[in-house]
This record gives C-alpha cells, sequence and structure tokens, in this order.
DNA sequence: TCTGGGGTCCTAGGACCC
DNA sequence: TCTGGGGTCCTAGGACCC
C-alpha cells in the first residue's frame, strides 16, 4: 500500500482501463412525486402499483427511505404496508406514524426519465438503458482514470479525473431534474453496478481498476449481480458466503453446478467483465398480465381478461412498429403455478385479430382451472422500418409477394403503412414501457 | 414476504433435417 | 432395419433483473 501514488492502479491499468459509469435513481417513483408534491419532502411515502386511493389492493413499487424505516418494502402487498404505516387521516391521534400513499403515475415518470435521459446522452456517447431508472455510460473516451492536482497549483488535493464525470453527473440531474440519483464508476459494467448500489442514496462510488476484487471481497455473494435467492442458498451451502468466497472458489466446481452462469459470476467477482456497453437494443417480446383480486375458474370471465391484455399488447406492438412470429399466453395457478404456452406462426404478422384468437385458444387448455393471473405475449419480433432487411431474411427485393416466403396467416399484408402515418405526437412516451423499480 | 408487472437469458427435450 | 453425428427450430420452465 505505501510507496505507490493509488493503492492497486499501475499507470498500464490505467492506460487501457475503461471508464464505465452506472447511475441509478433513488427510490425514483417517490422521487417524482415528491417533484411535483414538493410538500411529501421527508415524508414517509409509498407508491403503489394496483393501488387506488382509499383501496388496499395491489403490490408497493416504491418506498421512500423514511416509509422504509417503519418495515414497508417493495414488492410488499399493500395491506400490508398499510398496516404497518397506516395513511395519514387515518391515525388515532395526530403523534401516530402516518404515511403518503400514492398511485403509480408512469406517464409522469416516463417524463421525467426522458429529461434524465437527454443528460446523459449528452455526457456519453454510448447509454445502455437499462430500465426507467438505470443505466450505463461508457465515458472512457472522454475521461480518464488519471489522477490530477496534488501539486502546487492543485491545491494540495488528487482528483481523480473519471471521479469529476461521475459527480458532474450526480450533480447535473439533481440540479436540472431535481431528482436525486446514484452513481458508480469503475472499470466494467458490473462493479460500476455493485458501486452505485454502495452508497445510496445521492452516492457517489468510485472503484478504480486493480481495486475491484478487493472492494467487493467482503460483500455478501447476493450483491453480485446475477446471483439470486436460489443461487445464493446453493453457494451457502457449498460454503460460499461473500463475493470473496466466490472470487476465491474453484471455476471448475462452479461451473458444474451452475453451468455457465457458474463461471461468469465467478469472474465478476473477481472484478472480471469484459461486456461492453451497448446501446439500448429493440425490445426481443412485449407483454401484458394482470392478476385477478382473486383466482377465478369462470371461464368468461378469464377470456374477458385475455381479450383485454391480447388487443393491449397487439397495439403496443404496432405503435412500436413490431411484427411478431410467437404468440403466447401465462397462466398462474394457485399457489404459484406458472404455465406458459405459445405457438409460432410461419410468418411475422400485426394482426391483433390472431392475437386475440390465439391466446384465447391456449388459454382454453386451463379452461377447468382457477387461475390467479394470465398474460399474453408477443415475440420473435421483427422491425420493419429498420435497417434489419439482412437480418430479417428480407433482403431480397420487394418480389415478396402478398403469400410469399412467409405464407403467414391472415394479417401479415396488413401492414399497409405504418410507418407512414405518423400523425401521433407520442413517439416519446412508446420508447421505454419497462417498468418496476422493485429492489 | 404466499407473490405485481414487464422484461432478459439459459437450459433441456423433442421434432426434423442431412 | 438399426442407427451415427451434427445442426436448427420450437416449446416450456426457471432464475434473475428492475
Amino acid at each position: 500500500m505505501a510507496g505507490e501514488t493509488l493503492p492497486g492502479v499501475t499507470r498500464e491499468e490505467s492506460s487501457d482501463a475503461r471508464v464505465v459509469l452506472h447511475v441509478d435513481m433513488d427510490c425514483f417513483y417517490a422521487s417524482c412525486e415528491r417533484l411535483r408534491e414538493p410538500a411529501l419532502r421527508g415524508e414517509p411515502l409509498v407508491v403503489g402499483m394496483g393501488y387506488e386511493d382509499g383501496e388496499s389492493f395491489g403490490a408497493v413499487a416504491t418506498a421512500s427511505y423514511e416509509a422504509r424505516e417503519f418495515g414497508v418494502e417493495s414488492a410488499q402487498p399493500i395491506s400490508q404496508a398499510l398496516e404497518r404505516l397506516p395513511p395519514v387521516g387515518d391515525a388515532e391521534s395526530d403523534d401516530e406514524p402516518a404515511g403518503h400513499y400514492r398511485p403509480v403515475d408512469l406517464d409522469f415518470y416516463e417524463s421525467v426519465a426522458e429529461e434524465v435521459r437527454e443528460i446523459l446522452h449528452d455526457c456519453a456517447d454510448v447509454v445502455r438503458e437499462v430500465s426507467i431508472d438505470e443505466a450505463y455510460l461508457d465515458v472512457t473516451d472522454t475521461t480518464a482514470w488519471r489522477t490530477v492536482g496534488g501539486g502546487e497549483e492543485g491545491g494540495g488535493r488528487e482528483r481523480m479525473l473519471a471521479e469529476g464525470v461521475g459527480r458532474h453527473l450526480g450533480q447535473r440531474i439533481a440540479r436540472e431534474v431535481g431528482v436525486p440519483a446514484s452513481v458508480g464508476v469503475a472499470p466494467n459494467m458490473s462493479a460500476a453496478k455493485v458501486a452505485s448500489d454502495h452508497d445510496k442514496p445521492d452516492g457517489l462510488v468510485v472503484v478504480p481498476p486493480g481495486s475491484v476484487r478487493d472492494f467487493l471481497a467482503p460483500l455478501p455473494v447476493t450483491e453480485v449481480h446475477g446471483v439470486g435467492p436460489v443461487t445464493a442458498r446453493e453457494m451457502g451451502e457449498m460454503g460460499i458466503e461473500t463475493a470473496g468466497d466466490l472470487a476465491a472458489a474453484d471455476p471448475d466446481r462452479l461451473e458444474s453446478r451452475f453451468g455457465s452462469r457458474g463461471r461468469e459470476l465467478h469472474d465478476r467477482a473477481r472484478g472480471v467483465d469484459d461486456r461492453e456497453v451497448t446501446p439500448t437494443g429493440r425490445p426481443k417480446s412485449l407483454s401484458r398480465e394482470s392478476a385477478f383480486a382473486e383466482a377465478t375458474d369462470d371461464v368468461e370471465e378469464k377470456a374477458e381478461v385475455v381479450t383485454g391484455l391480447a388487443a393491449d399488447v397487439a397495439d403496443r406492438a404496432r405503435r412500436r412498429g413490431a411484427m411478431y412470429r410467437t404468440i403466447g399466453i401465462k397462466a398462474v395457478r394457485p399457489p404459484y403455478d406458472v404455465n406458459t404456452r405459445a405457438r409460432s406462426l410461419s410468418g411475422p404478422v400485426d394482426d391483433p385479430e390472431l392475437v386475440r384468437e390465439v391466446a384465447l385458444d391456449l388459454l382454453s387448455e386451463f379452461d377447468g382451472d382457477a387461475v390467479r393471473k394470465v398474460g399474453v405475449r408477443v415475440s420473435n419480433l421483427s422491425f420493419a422500418d429498420a435497417d434489419q432487411s439482412r437480418l430479417d431474411g428480407w433482403e431480397g427485393s420487394a418480389a415478396v409477394s402478398t403469400d410469399g416466403a412467409g405464407g403467414a396467416s391472415a394479417g401479415a399484408e396488413e401492414t399497409e403503412e405504418t410507418e407512414g402515418g405518423d400523425d401521433e405526437a407520442s413517439d416519446a412516451t412508446d420508447g421505454q414501457v419497462s417498468l418496476g423499480e422493485f429492489d
């Protein structure tokens, strides 16, 4: 440790290591609510999904840090949150703690996220948006791991250039949008992700090249991106409790137990992650699902909901210019038995009626069963508008006649002018519909 | 924590082809 | 008639993420 300007960092490492930022908005939904309702600042605040004012159905999407003090957590049923933290107005006396409850308003959050996105793209050439409240940036080209200052003119304080970029980004978001963000800076994606998580809210954690493994070592293995409850339990049985244990474990043993993922997780724990930060791509599937207040075996009721979901999914696909070749459903039977069924067509279509038909047909397998949740999904997507012609295999001429190669069922030809009729000004909003900030 | 909604990737078996 | 190795595509389920 002594004798080096910076522990573990050599000039060689500095010169070729990437600089990756992970930006994570703190309690994003709650922060958005506070943006338009400043009186909620400092108050316990719960944003509920599926929640309606005065009711107790739904789940917690985001709980502010003040609300978490009362044991309110993400993904918790609203009913349970209400028990732990009664809503304002319901409290027995004024001294009782009380929480503010708001329903999710995705359109508004999306508009705030768009402002954040503009700043991100302003700061980096490559931005990968992971969800509405999270993104990776590669800023290798605009900064470095070099340390400056410390000399006579530096005021005696050393600063790492990469750290400055992270700080700048967090401050810009706070100043220009008005919501807090945590930033992690590291030489790769998975380390940056753990770093941003390390000091929330409003945090900035920098992990320079050469120090990633040491930084991760003491953390519980669940902190490693890709280790969930199942893997963590199995690793526990192997005597692996911390990221350090994982880094020191035998990779062959990990691979035989966890498959290719085992080796990958081992790498990450050692600070190795070569994944490039690639721009957000097109979706691979689109789906909608909905839970019943109570499990039902009513055929009509199920069909009605599936019909609605099918229409929604088909509509979303059309607005995003996506054709689909596979249509599927999901039926969840109590207690929590997830079943999926899917059917592929001979070619890509844009056909809402067909989505409904196929979904209902697949659903009929569960006619006798009670289900608590149903869903509809389209996948095997292709995008007509894009420079995807080559990938799609349609590269050939316009010779694709109506009943050509695909021979798709009805609908393939009614794409008419999805790209032409751009009458809606909703380009911004039909962008990202990824949601949920359950952590 | 008996479980909300929207995604991604991986695995495994079967059909089918050469 | 028994049977090899290689490949692709499809479906279903599982783990994980936010």
